[in-house]
DNA sequence: GTAAGTGCAAACCATTTGCACACCA
DNA sequence: TGGTGTGCAAATGGTTTGCACTTAC
C-alpha cells in the first residue's frame, strides 16, 4: 500500500494523514498478523510513546485499525479494512500469531438463546496451542 | 460451600488454608458470574492488595479458580471446580456477565488446520451483546 | 488561520516486590 | 519449628494527561 493511498484513506476518515499515523498503518499493512505495542515500536521508528498510543487510539476509533485481545497483557493491533472477519491462533510457547480465516461459530452464535440478553453483537475467539516450530 | 469444605479442598491441593484463601473462596462460590479484583475487593473485605493478587494466582495454580479474560482490562476470576467448560456473554452496556452452557465450537476446534500449528491446547470464546435490562 | 496532532515530562494506576512478622501444618 | 502466607510500603511498568509547540488542510 502506497503512502499516498494511506493518506487518502485517513483523510477519507475525517482524520489527518500525519506522517506518525502513515507510519503506522504502513507498518501495519506490511504484516499479516497483529502487532503488538512492542513490536511496532521496533519497526515505526517510535513516534514518541504518547503519539503512538493516540495514534493506534484514532486508529481503531476510524475504523482503520482493529484492536485485538490475545490472553492478558496481549493486545495487538492489525489492520481491519479490506480484511474479512476471523480469529486467530497464538503459540503460548512463542507467541506466534496466525489467523484463521474460517469462522465456524457463525451458525453458534444463532443458536445462543439466553433469558438475559436480546442481542449479540460481537463475539471473540481466539485458539492457543503449540507451533510446529516449539513442538 | 461451607468453610470446613474450602479448607479441605485448599489442602488438597497442598496450599494452606489461610483466612485470606478461605474468604477468597466463598466470595467466587457465592457468586455464579466471573468477579472483577474490584468487585472481589468489594465482597470480601480486602484482605490487603498484595494478598488478593498473590492468593488468587496461587489458587488459579491450584486450580481452584480460573482467569477469565473478557476483553481489556476486564480480568475477572471465577470457580474452576466443579463447573465445565463454558464460555460467558458480556453486556457492552452495563458489563453484566452470563454463561454460556452450550460449546458449540468443539468440533470447530476440530476442523482446524495450520500449516503453522500442530497442537490447539485451549480456546477462548466471548460473546458480547446488549442485556434486556440496557436495551 | 485554526483545529487537530505531536513531543516531553509528569502523573496515574493496577500489579509486583522486598522484607519483617504471623500463621498453618 | 519450618516454611508458607501476610502486611506494609516502596518500586515498577505500561498507559495517560497537561501544556506549549507544530502541522495539516
Amino acid at each position: 500500500m502506497k503512502t499516498h493511498a494511506i493518506a487518502d484513506m485517513l483523510r477519507e476518515t475525517g482524520t489527518k494523514a500525519t506522517k506518525a499515523r502513515i507510519g503506522l498503518v504502513a507498518a501495519l499493512v506490511a504484516e499479516r498478523y497483529p502487532l503488538s505495542i512492542k513490536e511496532i515500536s521496533r519497526k515505526v521508528k517510535v513516534p514518541n510513546q504518547s503519539t503512538l498510543y493516540r495514534s493506534l487510539r484514532s486508529l481503531v476509533e476510524a475504523g482503520i485499525v482493529r484492536e485485538v485481545h490475545l490472553g492478558p497483557d496481549a493486545v495487538r493491533y492489525e489492520m481491519s479494512v479490506g480484511r474479512h472477519h476471523h480469529h486467530h491462533i497464538v503459540c503460548t510457547s512463542c507467541g506466534t500469531v496466525e489467523d484463521i480465516d474460517t469462522c465456524a461459530i457463525e451458525g453458534a452464535v444463532a443458536g445462543i438463546k439466553s433469558k438475559r440478553f436480546s442481542v449479540i453483537t460481537d463475539h471473540s475467539l481466539e485458539f492457543f496451542g503449540i507451533c510446529k516450530s516449539c513442538a
